[in-house]
RNA sequence: CGGGGUGUAGCGCAGCUUGGUCAGCGCGCAUGCUUUGGGAGCAUGAGGUCGGCGGUUCAAAUCCGCCCACCCCGACCA
């Protein structure tokens, strides 16, 4: 019957398609007239939100348990979901706080596919190191496509072909779409998903200050963003990974279930992923001058072992890692109390081709001795040792002579590094390296990032400009990222308590829950419609719980689904003909008038929201 | 890719050790009546190739083999 009412006022001339569900939900009431609203409807009764009692069993975090449950989500396969009604409007309302303050910042946007010619990335180099992450297939022609993990070669190939002057610059386009990347392993819900919606913007200027003028503006539109969206978020500097360039930050949100660590300082400003944040070093502790002996330990070999047994500071140990880098042994000399940092090593070794000993490394180069090994006349190809042992005495270390250590080894006198470089993770509480400061370390989810690429792109895929004065210069360029329905899921490990989900108002699925109980009897029941169509037609967002539920249910799924204020129909109404407005994240409850309510909700900065 | 775990009704699970009254429970769903300020009650009912394939056996959800999917830890990483 609704189908074909449907149907039936799709082919009334003058009629528009947005208005199609509107006429659904007005038929399903009854006959009264009414002029469509501003708002769209949203009858719980004839919305699709499965709700769950119980957790679904793979959900392993808040986040992804409660979409979940509250009906925003369902999983099709590892990595990859489905978004229902009530998901998709939380990610068309994060997509209109980005489309506004995009725009707001200049950029352009635009929709790019997310299958992507084989040559487009040999040109940038990006088709033999993207590695198995980027999803790669064939068309019936056997040609080479992969599905986008990021857009940069596309974008630059349709600005060198269809720009070429310095009038045209500088340009800022983004998009909001769907990318793919064949993660190793997908976890954690929409955190680290496979199939994501991202907004990516990459900006081309003319010339470094430019680049670095639209970086700027970037970064502040992602500050306001994140603010926006009702996150808790913090900017720190970032590594630039396989996307390229020098200078990056990253928006992260912290949360515990977050996979990046942050150290940020307690005193300045300074903050920076743990993958490359830095730390001032003590002054390194000094010997008695007493010239190093050997001492016996047998089957001691970790550093634990050996401390303890020798009844020294792990401190006062030098770690010596033996790493195979392209295939040639190379030590790598940290403090015994500290880890080395893989990214850090990454950027010093100048490679990515490096692993720690394994078992057959240790069989292959059997002149190492596994858990006696040392800096003290080892034949390595390469020393790198940690910046913090330059000088350092009274040290511990391996003798590279099985069941026996050194004491009293001196940095200089007894061994000599090739290079010191900044190898090592920093800590709670190591000093800030601006300010000396305490830095202070937390886990945080990674939601943006904004990277100055440079020349990257552009000179590998020749994409230039004409300057005034006839020179040809490739363009500067910079990319930014958002993944949106990450961010979705952030905002929610951020917002919710033991019965569900707490929107923030700017991105709610809705800004007003009513909740009429017992919606059979009648003048609750037409209280409750006056007040839901007196919100459509001032285009506030509200979801209508018309279903023959109980109070109990009804309550129940309200605080799943977190719309963050609910009128509740029910006693006080019977009593004074008053509504009760609720405030989901306080429970804060006031009785007022249905007229009243709406000028309460706007004074509480609801904003009315008109159709996209 | 290595290690561990799980697949039984839409969801959550029991049953598997010891093969045979073993196709079960709770929630949800459908119908009817009663209920409606915090996940209601009664009654009736629908719904499952027990992940797939193969094997052992008189007999397999149960034992064996292979495969697949999903989850966790690790390696790895936008």
């Amino acid at each position: 019957m609704e189908t074909e009412k449907e149907l039936c006022f799709e082919r009334m001339p003058g009629r528009c398609g947005k208005h199609g569900f509107s006429a659904l939900g007005g038929g399903h009431v009854g006959s009264r007239e009414r002029k469509p609203g501003k708002g769209s409807e949203m009858r719980q009764s004839r919305t699709f939100i499965p709700t769950l009692k119980e957790s679904p069993s793979d959900a392993e975090i808040a986040s992804h348990r409660l979409l979940v449950r509250a009906g925003f989500l369902r999983k099709v396969a590892a990595g990859i979901y489905e978004f229902l009604p009530l998901g998709t409007r939380v990610v068309q309302r994060i997509s209109r706080v980005v489309r506004e303050e995009m725009n707001r910042a200049g950029a352009q946007e635009v929709i790019l596919p997310i299958m992507q010619p084989r040559e487009l990335w040999e040109e940038s180099g990006r088709w033999a190191k993207y590695g198995p992450e980027m999803m790669r297939l064939k068309d019936r022609a056997e040609r080479d496509f992969g599905l986008g993990p990021t857009h940069e070669e596309v974008v630059t190939d349709l600005v060198r072909s269809n720009l070429s002057s310095w009038r045209d610059l500088p340009l800022n386009l983004y998009q909001i779409g769907t990318k793919f990347r064949d993660e190793i392993r997908p976890r954690f819900g929409l955190l680290r998903g496979r199939e994501f919606i991202m907004k990516d913007a990459y900006s081309f200027d003319r010339d470094e200050a430019g680049m670095q003028r639209s970086y700027r503006d970037m970064y502040d539109a992602y500050a306001r963003i994140f603010t926006r969206c009702g996150c808790t978020w913090r900017a720190v500097e970032a590594a630039t990974g396989l996307i390229g360039g020098d200078v990056s930050h990253e928006f992260m949100v912290p949360a515990a279930v977050g996979e990046d660590l942050i150290a940020y300082c307690g005193d300045c400003d300074y903050a920076a992923n743990l993958e490359l944040a830095e730390y001032r070093r003590a002054e390194p502790a000094c010997g008695e001058g007493k010239p190093a002996s050997k001492v016996h330990t047998p089957e001691k070999r970790t550093i634990e072992e050996v401390s303890g047994y020798l009844g020294l500071d792990p401190e006062r140990f030098v770690k010596c890692l033996m790493l195979l880098v392209e295939g040639r042994p190379v030590a790598v000399l940290v403090p015994g109390d500290r880890e080395a940092n893989e990214s850090k090593l990454e950027r010093v070794l100048g490679t990515v081709e490096f692993r720690l000993f394994n078992e057959d490394d240790w069989r292959r180069f059997p002149q190492y001795l596994q858990g006696f090994v040392g800096p003290v006349g080892i034949e390595v190809a390469e020393v790198i040792a940690d910046a913090s042992l330059r000088g350092a005495g009274g040290l511990a270390c391996g003798a590279n002579d099985k069941d026996y250590h050194l004491v009293d080894v001196e940095e200089g006198r007894d061994f000599k590094p090739h290079r010191f470089a900044d190898v090592t993770s920093a800590r709670e509480g190591d000093a800030c390296p601006r300010c000396g400061g305490s830095l202070h370390v937390e886990a945080g989810i990674e939601v943006g990032q904004v990277f100055q690429l440079g020349l990257k792109y552009s000179e590998a895929m020749h994409c230039t400009y004409d300057d005034e004065h006839g020179n040809t210069k490739p363009m500067y360029m910079g990319c930014y990222g958002i993944g949106i329905t990450r961010l979705m899921a952030a905002v929610v490990e951020q917002h919710h308590d033991e019965r569900g989900i707490i929107w923030p108002v700017e991105i709610a699925p809705a800004s007003l829950h009513i909740l009429p109980l017992d919606y059979q009897r009648e003048g609750r029941r037409a209280a409750a419609e006056n007040l839901y169509r007196s919100c459509l037609e001032k285009g506030l967002e509200v979801l209508l719980d018309d279903r023959e539920e109980s109070a109990g249910v009804k309550f129940a799924d309200a605080d799943l689904i977190g719309i963050p204020y609910r009128a509740v129909i029910g006693k006080a109404f019977d009593e004074d003909g008053l509504v009760e407005l609720q405030v989901r994240a306080t429970g804060e409850r006031e009785r007022m008038s249905a007229k009243r309510l709406l000028s309460r909700l706007a004074d509480l900065g609801v904003r009315i929201r008109h159709e996209a």
